[in-house]
DNA sequence: TTCACACAAAATGGATCCATAATCAAGGGT
DNA sequence: ACCCTTGATTATGGATCCATTTTGTGTGAA
């Protein structure tokens, strides 16, 4: 019986590491993506860093053009927005199912993640805690495709919320503070409706915030 | 220049293929897939094989194991329950969203579809004339990420629909042909409410109808 | 000066080969 | 008789090598 054994995941830590390099913003949307540059950069062959593209494509971060390798993708106006109205929908049954099934630890953990936010960070720190904070009230969600289907989202729009973030700023952080709050209020209540209403506003507002700065997405025409 | 080199597709031809071997039934839950028999099958090396699987894992299609190969994952009754819960949201928004770009030719198809379902026709047929109409419907939507969320939600219930329909069969077959002509004539008329109405009353009674044959999934237990 | 064609360099897709972990079977010990 | 251990077989994970397509550059002509 070895227990030290885990046996680290195979190519998929490629993966991992290149979803975080693209939603972190390293990684540039249309910036082409060379299989062998991140074979050695990562320390290993170009077989895996394949597996972890078509991964990614599958997910949906990358896009793949047969002979032509992969790229990430760029959105336009419209396709953030219907992202954001999966999420309106999709996040909502998420939360809804997790709520039973929560446990103390975890509003412990969601009111820490809460006070660091409102303690004052800059543009990556909040978007960080803010990933943290919400794909924890979906963690005891049973069902892992649902789970899956949200983080996604998540990922797909992540470069859009970090370019707002960007410029509209801490601007009217009090009103992600009391959405937040409401949330888990409503989770601590075990309100199914009243988590899913404020947090469909929660997002709701996102979308038409981010709908209101068309200059984000400038790059349709030179496409 | 060379026009007649339509570049076949790569490795993801034998996802497609496994997808539809998985989808159809033909491969059943619970079994084992291996590369290599995979690959000679297919007429190929194990590592299209690998790809492919890499790429339905992510769709959730099978479940991977480090070192222990690729299986196809059986669901319980609660998860399909939440499965067609997410059908009941992401359906109608990609129907909405479908709507203002339909086209002559897309109600012609689909009136071809639905008479030849009421012309009388067996499981198989009916399960794939059905899936058929319904991604249709939802066809021009511009979003890609929203007709592959719906695809792979279809995909991942494609076994348990079939279940269904060899245990209730025809039964209450006037029901979805009602249903179904009251989509179409909510398209013609450019109603996204009306659509997104009877599209949801459509998934909604299918989903109570299969909770009502707990039978289906006696799985559970010997999990 | 600009466009076009051709050739060279590079990157992707695929196949074969090797290492390692898991599974199965047989044998021995309790 | 049953269980544990040990070895052999098998299957997956990874690396290197080859073919094909794309791309970028350079030269030539209009």
């Amino acid at each position: 019986m070895k227990s030290a054994a885990p046996e680290k995941p195979a190519s998929e830590r490629i993966a991992q590491i290149l979803e975080a390099e693209i939603l972190s913003g390293i990684i540039e949307p249309g910036t082409r993506i060379r299989q062998e540059e991140v074979a050695d950069r990562l320390g290993s062959s170009r077989l895996p860093v394949r597996e972890a593209l078509r991964m990614l494509a599958a997910s949906g971060l990358v896009q793949l053009e047969t002979n032509r390798g992969a790229r990430i993708p760029h959105l336009d106006k419209s396709e953030v927005d219907v992202l954001y109205r999966m999420r309106e929908r999709l996040e909502p049954l998420a939360l809804s199912e997790s709520i039973p099934h929560t446990t103390v630890e975890m509003f412990d953990e969601l009111e820490e993640i809460q006070c660091e936010i409102e303690s004052g960070v800059n543009v990556s720190g909040f978007l960080e805690l803010d990933r943290r904070f919400h794909l924890l009230t979906y963690s005891k969600c049973p069902t892992e495709d649902l789970r899956d289907s949200v983080a996604r989202l998540w990922n797909s729009t992540a470069q859009y919320r970090r370019a707002f973030m960007n410029v509209d700023g801490p601007h009217r952080q009090w009103i992600v503070n009391a959405e937040h709050r409401l949330i888990v209020d409503a989770m601590q209540r075990f309100d199914t409706k009243d988590g899913e209403r404020y947090l469909v506003g929660h997002i709701r507002r996102t979308r038409k915030e981010l709908a209101a700065h068309p200059e984000l997405f400038i790059r349709d025409s030179q496409k």
